[in-house]
DNA sequence: CGTATAATGTCTAGACATTATACGGTGCTCTAGT
């Protein structure tokens, strides 16, 4: 047995690596930055954590999510680590200047991009040998980067500050472009590309056209009633998960909650675990659910509305079936759907006097500081997320001259209108086509469907022809559900399931 | 564009219709001090 699989045996005792892992990890161990695309559930983490183990030095993982990077570190504590810990705000001051003065002592540090704008932190492992620098959930950068969350559009700086340490970049859905966006950010030289398909060929794609909004909430509860689950149903607005999630309580039989970004943190944990472990049957979510969402045997999710982009089409879909076994996806839809997602982009853009208005603001005021630039901004009125956007275009091209600064500004701001209004037009087109949906959806990402590793025809998409049938609600003896319960919270105690790690 | 709330308008003065306006989705950060 070779060191590597030793390794695996050692941490983690499993035998053998799942598809890709093990290029990941070598082409990590040789010190190349690494760009690497798994499918979810392909266990991404043991890519960072095996490397770890293998070689000095701090491994640093950026990760998006408080509740992402709380998951992996219990995770990790579980299987015994115990140099491992997330450096975020839900520590308290005490706890968080422990653990940089502490540094040296730990292995594995979890922090979001918006943590390294801390200088102590900075300072601190800039004065450490960072063995390896990881972005996990990649797509974030140019999905969330410049308008979202402007930090990860800094990663590449600080990880320039921080000496250049090796960099692994892991994500299950990216277009080239991200690819090239994740590449150009984190200022990666020459990097290794382990890209592997985002085909789910388990995950059957139903699409169908109604004429109104009531049409598809009746369809709605007809697909929950019939469809085996547990399920998702994705919605546009926080609004219409708390409508829908009514009315699914009042016309079937299941047991349902809604989920969205405006909800307390407690009860969006609550939720989640009650769905997790088994004593939820549906959840009527907006784009908020989902990542690091470990659920094994989500058998359905249906969209009430196209999302935004394929990419995020691609990720909220995939979180059925990652068990392998039968799921189905359904999108319901209607003509005036894509126009409302453009109206939506058009109105978060900027026109030109906007541009002017807050343009002068920014340079009357003599400060740099980010927080009192954004204070100003939202007193004239901006939204946050605007100012924000505003703020990192304005700085990247502070140094010219005003003339220069204005013109680059503008374009800037409406290359990524554009860009958002061609990712709603290319989901729209692929929606109202009538080939094999499934072939369609790859070919965003420059994938030819596979033949001899797709789905047969029964169960590829709607439009290959698909029987709704082979996902009916098989009945279950109520006893049986509850055992079935009962089993998931002891293995979960005992830590004995196989897809939490691997 | 479509929906929800706020503001205005109406005619046996407080409820009710009409019109104007705002907003829609995703999340991180952090004080302070012996």
């Amino acid at each position: 047995m070779d060191k590597l699989h030793q390794t695996l045996m050692r941490y983690f005792g499993y035998d053998s690596f799942k598809t890709g892992q093990e290029d990941i990890i070598q082409s990590v161990l040789n010190q190349k930055d690494t760009v690497a695309m798994l499918p979810t559930g392909g266990g991404k983490s043991i890519c960072y954590q095996i490397p770890g183990y293998m070689t000095d030095g701090l491994v640093l993982i950026i990760s998006p999510l408080l509740s992402l990077m709380e998951d992996q570190v219990e995770r990790m504590k579980m299987r015994g680590e115990k140099r491992v810990a997330a450096l975020n705000s839900t520590l308290s001051f005490q706890e968080r200047r422990h653990i940089i003065r502490h540094l040296p002592s730990y292995k594995f540090l979890f922090v979001a991009p918006e943590a390294l704008m801390s200088e102590m932190l900075l300072e601190q492992l800039k004065s450490m040998h960072i063995g390896l620098f990881v972005v996990d959930e990649a797509h974030c950068i140019s999905e969330w980067g410049h308008d979202f969350r402007p930090e990860y559009s800094k990663l590449g700086e600080w990880r320039e500050a921080l000496g250049h340490p090796v960099a692994l970049a892991l994500t299950a859905t990216a277009t080239k472009q991200t690819l090239k966006d994740t590449v150009q950010t984190l200022r990666l030289q020459h990097p290794d590309f382990h890209i592997h398909s985002v085909n789910r060929p388990n995950i059957a794609l139903v699409k169908e056209a109604h004429e109104t909004k009531e049409a598809k909430e009746k369809r709605a509860i007809e697909l929950v009633e019939y469809l085996q689950g547990p399920g998702l149903i994705y919605c546009p607005t926080r609004q219409m998960t708390e409508d829908m999630a009514l009315i699914m309580k009042q016309k079937t039989h299941q047991r349902v909650e809604y989920y969205h970004g405006g909800m307390d943190a407690g009860d969006r944990m609550l939720i989640q675990q009650q769905f997790i472990s088994g004593q939820l049957d549906l959840i009527c979510c907006t784009s908020a659910f989902g990542m690091g969402i470990d659920k094994a045997d989500i058998r359905f999710v249906i969209h009430m509305s196209p999302p935004q982009s394929i990419e995020a089409f691609m990720q909220e879909i995939g979180r059925a079936g990652r068990d392998g076994k039968k799921s189905v996806s359904i999108l319901l839809y209607t003509e005036e759907d894509a126009d409302i997602q453009q109206h939506l982009i058009q109105a978060e853009g900027f026109d030109e006097p906007e541009i002017d208005f807050f343009l002068a603001r920014l340079t009357q005021m003599q400060t740099n500081d980010e927080k009192k630039l954004r204070e100003q901004l939202m007193e004239s009125g901006l939204q946050e997320t605007r100012a924000r956007m505003l703020i990192h275009y304005y700085r990247m091209y502070q140094s010219d001259e005003p003339r220069v600064l204005l013109m680059k500004l503008k374009e800037k701001l409406q290359d990524r209108q554009t860009e958002k209004l061609r990712k709603v037009w290319q989901f729209k087109e692929r929606i109202t086509d009538h080939g094999c949906f499934r072939q369609s959806l790859l070919s965003y990402f420059y994938e030819q469907l596979d033949q001899t590793e797709s789905a047969s025809s029964d169960s590829c998409c709607s439009s290959c022809g698909l029987d709704l049938s082979d996902y009916e609600k098989k009945d279950q003896p109520l006893e049986l559900n509850e055992m079935k319960h009962w089993k998931t919270v002891l293995d979960r105690m005992f830590h004995l399931t196989k897809e939490a790690q691997h």
